[in-house]
DNA sequence: ACCTGAACACCGTTCAAGT
DNA sequence: ACCTGAACACCGTTCAAGT
């Protein structure tokens, strides 16, 4: 009986729609990973045969450049009648939280071969406070560049989740690592304990890291524009 | 006949060796992509059924970490007996180099849950450049996550390779692009306009974005030592 | 003890057979 | 015309049966 009532109501949800698949799979690569995303899980999710997503999606490729465009539309568009400094701060930093509420989204955008048209738009929307900000044309270009390249090459959240469960564990890696890896274990000891203070500190402020990078890069870009 | 050499050739080839899977990998995916890397094709460019690559690899998972190992020891080791700086440029710029060779790299060391030794050692080493170069160890900490943070979020390669097959076709997708996008329009017109004088030049010097940001970078982070 | 074929539990997608 | 079950060509990996 109970089953009777949910068939009924799985018959009554809401007809199929793109709006309804994408932000499903937006749910489900946000619980499980973007691996865990599969048009079948899909389709069993919305309580649906696996070809009738087709009738909205072209394809998988196509669904992931439906949920990228997604998620690049929850980022705030840019403030007006602040200077342009203000502006691309917050909204670079509403960028961030946003990869911070969907965490496979980096590498989804990364796999996209064509530009989504949010994407695009994100992109002339920054354009757009960069010149407003007195930037030349060509200044704002190598700024772009510049606000998106990865210098290290490789991502360094590298030691952000290594979880902590028995602090003798974590002394005996520590001494392992330190031994074999002289400037990192140093690294860790000095961040260590700057953080003693902070409540159940370890590892970096990961907030103020970024605000450090990003505030570095837009004073050097200011220094350039008053240059010219 | 061919054929009975063939197989002899193949009976005869190196033993199965981790370094040779590996190897084979990289070849592979260099070729068409991280997603054209599988166990079965793998097992088949190797003359070797699927089952035997599980002697040497514990699994995919395992198979990614140790390719990522071996491009990562691909980017030179830091100079010494050179500044700090001119020593991170260089390295950074062979890290870029090697991300250029196997276009996949990044996205594979992304999908890395844990990191692999060659990584740790990588960044180790960075931090000793910097530390040898009168950097406190805050700082040296706080550039680092500088170095490694995309502060726009979302890589901006977007645009680089837009095939240009017909000038018509070009010609008509700008003015869409423009009228849609004015910021982005302006921007293409300039760079294009700057470009001319380039034989074949369309786009953006990827060479010369790179370096304005790391230069830009690299300045930044200087002036913040001095000042300390 | 080592090796491996078959099998399992998945994929994305095609296509022909149903309504 | 629309929908969908079965099928196809793949995956990574387990496991039992072979040597």
């Amino acid at each position: 009986m109970a089953t009777k009532i949910d068939e009924t109501a799985a018959r009554a949800r809401a007809p199929l729609t793109r709006e309804r698949i994408l932000r499903a799979a937006v749910a489900m690569a946000d619980e499980g990973g973007i691996e865990a995303l599969s048009m079948r899980r899909l389709a069993q999710e919305l309580d649906v045969v696996p070809m009738a997503l087709y009738r909205h999606v072209a394809n998988k490729e196509d669904l992931l450049d439906g949920i990228v465009d997604l998620v690049v539309g929850e980022v705030d568009p840019p403030e007006t009648g602040t200077d342009w400094k203000a502006a691309i701060r917050r909204r670079v930093l509403s960028a961030r939280e946003m990869l911070l509420r969907h965490p496979w989204a980096v590498r989804a955008i990364e796999s996209r071969t064509d530009p989504t048209p949010a994407l695009i738009g994100y992109f002339d929307e920054m354009i757009g406070v960069f010149r407003s900000g007195g930037f030349s044309m060509d200044l704002t270009h190598h700024a772009m560049h510049a606000m998106g390249s990865r210098l290290l090459g490789f991502s360094q959240e590298l030691f952000e989740d290594t979880p902590a469960p028995d602090a003798a564990v974590d002394a005996e890696m520590y001494r392992v690592i330190a031994e074999r890896y002289p400037n990192i274990g140093e690294l860790i000891e000095t961040v260590m304990h700057d953080d003693a203070s902070v409540v159940g500190g370890r590892g970096c402020d990961d907030r103020f890291e970024f605000e450090f990078a990003l505030d570095l890069m837009l004073d050097g870009l200011e220094r350039l524009r008053d240059r010219a």
